[in-house]
DNA sequence: GAGGGATTTGACCAAATGGTCAAGATGCAA
DNA sequence: TTGCATCTTGACCATTTGGTCAAATCCCTC
């Protein structure tokens, strides 16, 4: 029993979503990335996430049962796509190559979703309220493996002994803070992510600098296209 | 008429302040500080910065006129503090030395004043709503000014050729991170910058990279004490 | 096309919060 | 001590806002 007709149209007993479920949540965790990530938790508001999401605030929380579970379900759909870069640095790599290739992937993510970093960095400078379990779990021990990578390629003395966690903070740092401050970015240079020139010109300098401080040569551009 | 009896004990025509509004306001900026470094201007209440300065909220609304007023006035007071260091960086030093002392000033203010650079990345990552002209008149003008500083100083064949400004982000990008994402970097690392020996291990590692990154060797320590 | 669950919404509520105000307490000058 | 300006506060108000609920509408299955 229970086998058939228990799904009539549209709630699924695990995960399954009807068409307007999909749908609707999707286009609230849209709209709800971009008032928290503008407003930070406390300043968005429910009713405006609605609006942008163009249904009632009512509606919107028949699908979300409070304002923390929007934000919560907006920060875990965000996250993994934001730490997954680093999750490519490959062991068997060219450490200029697979930095290089880390710090440009990063720099994209700035460029193409501002509202994460933001977003992110706002939940973290409040002391990491939802995600701090996750801070000291799997992106701890993701940060140990990656760390180890970069040990063994200093004990291979393929690149000047740095300590490899500075040097991914540095990374974090650096190509975050062109999205999470492109308003002062935008104010003293006149552009910001938003300008292929702009985001060009960042990866290049980012790149250099980082690759010339850890002793490493810049890899070709054409090694990229291969 | 006017002229006498007019400043009687207190409030003085201009700037005087008596010694009991001296020490509320700084009372009311430092918990205002707190406040919204923690919780952002939305998630801050009026209430609990009155009562973090042990007042009513009655009476620092007889200070400030309004929740805008004591945010304005805290972001003044730590701005010119902030963007203090920069100013320091001296175009007849070395440009190893002169970086090295900026970076070792801008870890030490993350260190000492966290709230102030967590509150400054709230403000700027909301819009900068109240700072913006500030971006893009003085401090456009220091960033300019010490831009050229570096040019002189590649043109002078004293350090390898980088985009100044460039240089200067990824500069305020890592020292500031260790402030912004200290709890990160405590589930992380287990340390924060509260640690001294962390604190120096953050400015020997981010100095390393970015002195190395430029070009340039690091000063001997012994340079420093003369 | 009828039945019933899924979806949508407006009306409504309670709590939080920024701000006002009048009255009282305090401190200083004479 | 007295008078007056400064300082302080509790009571109060209006608005915002997160969340509830019952009623209405929509959509799918049979």
């Amino acid at each position: 029993m229970a086998d058939l007709g228990e799904q009539t149209q549209a709630s699924f007993k695990s995960g399954g979503l009807s068409r307007i479920q999909e749908k609707n949540r999707s286009l609230i965790l849209e709209a709800a990335l971009g008032e928290f990530s503008m407003k930070g938790f406390s300043g968005a508001t429910v009713e405006r996430i609605a609006a942008d999401a163009g249904m009632s605030k009512s509606n919107l929380l028949y699908y979300f049962s409070s304002k923390e579970a929007i934000y919560s379900a907006t920060l875990a759909h965000i996250l993994e796509v934001w730490l997954a870069p680093l999750k490519t640095l490959n062991p068997d790599g060219e450490p200029a190559q697979e930095l290089a290739a880390y710090i440009r992937q990063k720099i994209e993510m700035s460029a193409r979703f501002p509202e994460a970093s933001k977003l992110f960095a706002n939940e973290v400078m409040q002391g990491a309220p939802q995600i701090l379990p996750i801070l000291q779990t799997d992106l701890k021990r993701l940060v140990a493996e990656k760390s180890q990578v970069i040990e063994d390629w200093i004990a291979a003395g393929k690149m000047r002994s740095v300590d490899p966690v500075h040097l991914i903070f540095t990374i974090w740092a650096t190509t975050q803070h062109y999205a999470d401050f492109s308003v002062q970015i935008k104010a003293l240079t006149g552009k910001d992510l938003s300008d292929a020139a702009f985001q060009a010109e960042t990866e290049a300098a980012v790149t250099s600098l980082i690759l010339n401080g850890v002793g490493l040569k810049l890899p070709a551009e054409s090694d990229q296209a291969v």
